[in-house]
DNA sequence: TGATTTTGATACGATACCGTACTAAATAAT
DNA sequence: ATTATTTAGTACGGTATCGTATCAAAATCA
């Protein structure tokens, strides 16, 4: 690879770090008090996955500690969106189930979300967007698979 | 399996974040033990726009708290990567000078990271990464701008 | 079978980041 | 010139995330 490629590999994950940063925080802003980013993200993967996922799977999902997610769904029971009940299949682990107000929670938040977020249409057409969200897709495969 | 479910505005985010949180994880594993990605983008930052830039200005480029780039410059300073020195312009303010420990480090770490950056031509090759840098850059500027 | 290793989850401590409140200096207003 | 407002930076406290150590339950093995 040509020296003169190599800034463009660094400034790739660059931007990607300062639109995150700046996602996050919209998205975060916009959420409820004592609701983050993260919470919404397992909701929604719990939605679009389905639930009765084990921590060690949202774990792997998610590409963060265990430890994480343990902290991650002590809030998510305490607000009252998961229940945490013991695996039938391994006494050691639990299972995430949504609870009803979990997933009025997530369909709400979408709601109230989605005409803000539609504003990225003004920079981006949804065709374009669904262009870039496939590429990064295939980037994201390829960082997971070649860890 | 993309989500289909999911609309298109929420999976680019969703995707954005995934990414981010598998490039970061990967950069910091291969950095020095107290060195993070934050560290590491500030140095860079400044021998790409030049040394000499004030606290507040990396926060404006980096698009974070002020208080976040205090902490990274006790970090950096304490490291050795850079001087802290009075700004001659506003005696309120500070400016941000790198160390030739500094440079070096910047130097080393990119001569490090390069080969397993380089393994991204894997899957993306440079034209395509120069095409998703500047969609992705004209995203980050519009939501910079539409806050 | 009993002993060893591996695995799922958490407790605990460390730290990176953020929000609020504050100080000092610059700028604007009167 | 004096006062009021804005601006640059930091101290401090809160919280999200992470690494290590620990416990209990599998899984493996001898």
């Amino acid at each position: 690879m040509p020296d003169t490629d190599l800034p463009l590999y660094f400034r790739l994950f660059n931007e990607i770090g300062i639109v995150d940063q700046l996602g996050r925080a919209r998205f975060e802003k916009r959420l409820p008090q004592g609701v983050t980013v993260s919470h919404f993200s397992v909701l929604n993967h719990l939605m679009r996955v389905e639930d009765g996922r084990t921590p060690l799977e949202l774990a792997r999902a998610f590409q963060v500690p265990k430890t994480t997610v343990s902290h991650w769904l002590t809030g998510l029971d305490t607000l009252g969106f998961v229940n945490l009940r013991p695996n039938p299949n391994d006494r050691r682990s639990k299972q995430v189930w949504l609870t009803e107000a979990g997933r009025a929670f997530r369909d709400k938040a979408i709601a109230d979300l989605a005409p803000d977020l539609a504003r990225v249409k003004d920079v981006m057409d949804p065709d374009e967007v669904a262009d870039l969200v496939a590429r990064l897709e295939r980037l994201r495969i390829w960082l997971d698979t070649n860890r």
